[in-house]
Formats: C-alpha cells, sequence, structure tokens
DNA sequence: AAATTTTTGTGCATTTATTCACAAATTCTG
DNA sequence: CAGAATTTGTGAATAAATGCACAAAAATTT
C-alpha cells in the first residue's frame, strides 16, 4: 500500500510504539527474527491486528518467515518519526516538572529538554539539570522560537496550564504534553496530549467497584 | 436502564472521569445547571456522546432543562465510585517516585499514599511526607494487607517493574497504575494502567512529522 | 521436486463505538 | 392554556476498529 497518513487510526500509532518498546527488548534479548504471532503474544493483541497496523505503512515481513527485528525497528522509528532528536521545553518547575526534567528515560529516547521556564522568581536562574538554567515566562516565545523547540511540556498548577498553553502555542509550538490536572484542546494545527494520573486512577478506581460488585453476587 | 457492568465501552469510562472535572469547574464557576450541549463543547465531544454514556448508567437529566451540576457530579462518583478514599502504596521513591508522593492532586481526589517502599537500603526509614517512612521490599505484602491497601503505584525503573507487579499482585493488589516504561499486563483480576509518558512523546513525534509532510505537499 | 509447513498481507465479516434524528418530557411565551 | 422552544433518552443508521480466514510467498521436509 505505503498510503501513509490516509486515515490510520489513532489506536494504530499508540500501538506501534509498543511494539517498538517490546521489539526492543526482544533485540536486547538475541532475537533477531520476530512473527507476528509471538509479538502478539507478548503484546497481548491479536496477530492480525499488528499485521493490519504494519500494512497501513507497507510490507516489512517475509511470508514463511516473520519480521527482521532490526528492519522492523528501523521502520517503526521512521513511521514514527523517533529516529531522531526532539527538542523539548518544560514550563513549571515545581515537584513533577524537576522530577521530569532529571529523568533519564526521555533524553534515551531522544526526547531532549533545551528549557526550562517557571513564574516563580525565586527558580530564575537556578539549574535543575546540567546546561538548563529556569528562565522567566517572558523570555519563553523568544527562547522557544531561537532553540527551535518542538515539544512544550506543561507540568504547571491547573491555575495557569490553560494561559500556559496559549502562550507556547503563539510560540509557535505544535505539540504539547500537558500533566496538569486540566484537559487542554488547543486549535488544529496543535496536538496536545493529557496526562492527568488522577483520570487514569478514577479508572482504576471504577474497575475495583465492578471487581466487588462481582465478587458480591456471586 | 440502569443496568451496570451490562458491555460499558472502556472510552465511556475514561470520558465519565473527564466530564466530571469539568463539571467541577463549571460548579465553582457558579453554574448549577448544564445541557449535554454545552457539556459537549467545553469536553470537545458530540452531545448525544454524553447523552448515551450517561444512560448507560440511568437518567440523570431533566428534558427540556438539562442536568443538574450537582446531581451529575454525585452521579458521576458514585459511578467512578471516586466519591470516597482509595488507599495506595508506591514502590520505587526516586524523582518520579518522591514528586507524586508530594503531589498535592492525588491527596485532593481521594487517593491517598499510605505507604511507600524502595529497594535502596539507603532510603528505608526516610519520611518523604509527613507521616509515611520509606520501608524495605520485604515489608511490603504484609503492610499492604494489614493497612487494606487497594492501588499500587510502580515507579521504578523498568528492570524492577515486572518483579515489582509480581510482589503487588501476590499481596493481593487488583489495580496498578504503572509508571514505568514497561508494558505490564497483569493476569486477569488485576487492572494496570500503564503511564508511559514517552509512548505519548512517540504520538506526538508522529503527529509533528505529519504536519510537516502536510506543509511540504502544499 | 513435490508435498508440507509456516507465516505474511489483506478482503471481508463481525463487532464495537459514535452520531443522527426524533419522540417524549418539560419549560417558556404570549 | 395552546403553541413554540428546549433538551433529554434512545432506537436506528453510520462509521470505525477488530478479527477471521485464506491466498500468496517463502522455507522446510520427505
Amino acid at each position: 500500500m505505503i498510503l501513509e497518513s490516509a486515515k490510520i487510526p489513532e489506536s494504530t500509532i499508540e500501538r506501534l510504539a509498543i511494539y517498538l518498546r517490546k521489539i526492543e527488548e526482544l533485540y536486547d534479548k538475541g532475537y533477531s527474527i520476530i512473527s507476528s504471532e509471538k509479538l502478539a503474544n507478548v503484546c497481548k493483541v491479536n496477530p492480525a491486528q499488528i499485521r493490519k497496523d504494519l500494512s497501513y505503512f507497507g510490507e516489512f515481513g517475509v511470508r514463511g518467515v516473520g519480521y527482521e527485528i532490526n528492519e522492523l525497528m528501523r521502520e517503526i522509528k521512521r513511521i514514527l518519526d523517533t529516529g531522531r532528536v526532539w527538542r523539548l521545553a518544560l514550563v513549571g518547575v515545581g515537584n513533577i516538572g524537576s522530577a521530569i526534567l532529571r529523568h533519564k528515560n526521555f533524553y534515551k529516547r531522544g526526547y531532549n529538554f533545551i528549557a526550562a521556564f517557571d513564574i516563580d522568581p525565586q527558580k530564575i536562574g537556578r539549574e535543575v539539570i546540567q546546561g538548563i538554567k529556569i528562565q522567566p515566562m517572558e523570555e519563553l516565545e523568544d527562547t522557544i522560537k531561537r532553540l527551535n523547540i518542538e515539544i512544550g511540556v506543561i507540568t504547571t498548577p491547573s491555575t495557569s496550564a490553560r494561559e500556559v498553553c496559549r502562550a507556547l502555542v503563539n510560540a509557535g509550538i505544535n505539540a504539547i504534553l500537558n500533566f496538569s490536572p486540566i484537559f487542554l484542546r488547543s486549535r488544529k494545527g496543535c496536538i496536545v496530549e493529557n496526562m492527568d494520573f488522577t483520570i487514569k486512577l478514577d479508572n482504576l478506581a471504577y474497575h475495583l467497584s465492578q471487581l466487588d460488585v462481582k465478587n458480591f453476587s456471586k
């Protein structure tokens, strides 16, 4: 097919990211070939799902054999565009903010924090991690443009999240990862991924209470 | 209807949690009645979606009027079972772990950390937040049972995540929020919500690269 | 080298989720 | 209080996602 950007389900993209991580694990364990069935087992999905997901972007396997792990990693990285370095800015250097700046996983996967901002004058100038000094909000637009920053991460309290979102969009940012407990939706062109931890917990709460219902009615 | 636990879409549950937060916002702004259309606007969904989502659990609105905000909040909280205190344990008191323990939002929404564990002997006994001393992994099972802890939060490195998950399940935990970059899937009965930040970033990367494709082909 | 086995890629059927569209219930208006 | 205006709740239509099942391609066995 190779008809990218046709009408690919959002869930396909999310699964590709998950497949990639499992494939990397398998690669580290020394595998060089994997079948859709084996991969499906470890990802707990249907094998046809994997084949269909991949088929949106091309034919990467060999019939009767499976997928060459090296090639599959390369292709998924190409599809997601995660084979390169992305430049990030973080706004709101509180508990969560500084934890994220210090976290190694982002860097490992090519997500590099280039700048950090905070509204608190006390924090300005402080060097949270090697090379990143906290800047005041006034410098946000200029810094983002000057340093070609592509992704914004919001770790402010909910009260300022919307304002920060607007500032990032004004600065030309088209992708935002939002950790504040405000459900942000921006004008089109800019994609926002919301990561409200407590929404996930509400989900768990619901399922736990359903478990109890089931146990009770037995 | 009132036929709960029939075959309610997972996405309905997630949306209910989002509606709840928006409704709370509206309540704080002084609203007392809201129509599915207005709520749909702020949640950026279809009005019929909201009505259908709610209809799985009962009839909460008044035709020609809308939904009474107080009642709707109460009902959604009842559905999700978020009107009470849930008892949590956190495993892995690193950067992210301590940030989460210190974060106020969990407590505000009834998610209370009761215990924290770490493998590092250096950290044992340290009081990260008021009333919570870091305990060694050996005490996990006993503490969880003794304190009736219901939800486990994993903030360890990926290397130990699977082992920690097993320990939590063995201790009787049926709901886990996993922040490690390992996609955990547990045996049935136990629900795992995965929160790998970098998967969300991969999503953003994909969409940004698609934007470029579109701009280029214009 | 034919037969068997394996495993992909995909058309089609099935299942699931979303949205429409309208009757029913309620309020508002003159 | 009759008619117009709202707005819910939901059956039916539509759309989207998933999974089956099988032909095609490659490897392996006999």
